[in-house]
DNA sequence: ATTGACATACCGACCGGTATGAATGTAGGC
DNA sequence: GCCTACATTCATACCGGTCGGTATGTCAAT
């Protein structure tokens, strides 16, 4: 039992000492709360989300949610920049970054995301654009917040399609920045129609129309 | 003896059988309701829209609500049979039966919403896939009803579609039914990146990106 | 007298949010 | 090393307000 007490308290003191980081008992819990937060959000929306099931599937009452979030907004808003944001970062922005083949990393990106979150996505669509299109109209917030997300992610694919064209892999009477908007748009209105239809074979028979769209951005090829 | 019964009571027996006229009191205040309803729900979502407040705006009580309709649900049922479903079938179904160019057809109809209803549309996107990405997952009332319309509105552009490619006017190894849910949803895709934005520029260049890959369907002109 | 078409008043459940206090560390003086 | 003073980190209880829904009353038209 003594040598219980010291060994956790020991063990306890050199976790806070060397962690500013993420397992210490209060991120832990903070940790614990997003999530539950997310999937509660991903599941009902963010208006219809209830706090109380949050903190039932979290694991906290009530007290601990007030102590790291001011606010279900607040909330709401870490979940977006700390879940939602890196998750579509890490997904598909960081592959596209010197991607040797624009065209072909996005349809992988988009064969990958089937494979991995085939049934999620096709029952509840992509959370960042569930959020978008739910919170946009009604709270700058939300909408600030999601917007840059969306930004970037067609930042860079119009720079991954510039890339292209300078390396005469994309036709070059295209516009970057316009298809990048298009590509991304026709990109969640598949995860939307499939999701609306809740069937799989939109999910699929849209998917290849975007692929081909792709392909037909691709330069020529005489023979 | 029902023929002996007075015109008059014969007349209001049948009237009240169909229900066809709309200028009873009755049928006003539920057209009231009705109207409200969709506002609110165009607004606010299906789950977040308050009755209280379709009820002011409505210009009735609850007493009425629940004398016409006998939940909440089937409020929010009967504005997607009455009045979704019917203005979409006005809008965007019939101008695409006998169309003589039904990719020309589509690309006005683009035009002219975003002429009428641009503003609203940039705000707050479309109330029917509104509803069904709200709704469609957990709700199979509403996923029905949204999908059947859905399905008549891809089934009306792929049998255009197809009606052109027998006249020569689209190309032949495209299939109709693919493209028709591709294209529907690259357009809500287009409504809702831009409502996610919230800015013009990206409903345009978007609906040029749409625009582009439709004209790219039509047979390839020599010259 | 009966019925349709409402209006009014009210219900329990649940909502997001707060006030309070109890553990549980944690730093500084000795 | 130990005790005290303080700060974190939560748990519990509770709040006013709003939710969807219901029970009952009213009143004109049959």
């Amino acid at each position: 039992m003594i040598m219980n007490e010291s060994a956790s308290k020991r063990s306890k003191w050199v976790l806070h000492q060397c962690c500013i980081r993420s397992d210490s008992r209060s991120e832990k819990t903070r940790r614990q709360l997003l999530e539950a937060a997310f999937n509660e959000i991903y599941e009902y929306g963010f208006q219809a989300a209830s706090l109380s099931r949050i903190l039932k599937n979290a694991g906290v009452t009530k007290g601990a949610l007030y102590h790291h979030f001011s606010s279900k907004f607040d909330l709401g808003y870490a979940v977006v920049d700390e879940i939602i944001a890196t998750s579509i970062e890490d997904f598909w922005i960081k592959p596209l970054r010197d991607a040797e083949d624009p065209i072909e990393t996005f349809t992988q990106l988009m064969y990958k995301a089937a494979e991995e979150t085939g049934m999620e996505m096709l029952r509840l669509g992509c959370p960042l654009n569930n959020l978008a299109q739910e919170m946009s109209p009604i709270d700058a917030g939300f909408r600030e917040r999601l917007e840059r997300i969306f930004s970037s992610w067609r930042e860079a694919l119009a720079n991954a399609l510039r890339g292209a064209q300078e390396r005469g892999q994309v036709r070059k009477d295209i516009d970057p920045e316009q298809t990048a908007i298009f590509v991304l748009a026709a990109l969640e209105g598949c995860v939307g129609s499939a999701k609306a239809a809740q069937r799989m074979d939109v999910l699929y028979a849209c998917g290849n129309g975007l692929i081909h769209y792709l392909n037909g951005l691709r330069v020529v090829q005489e023979g």
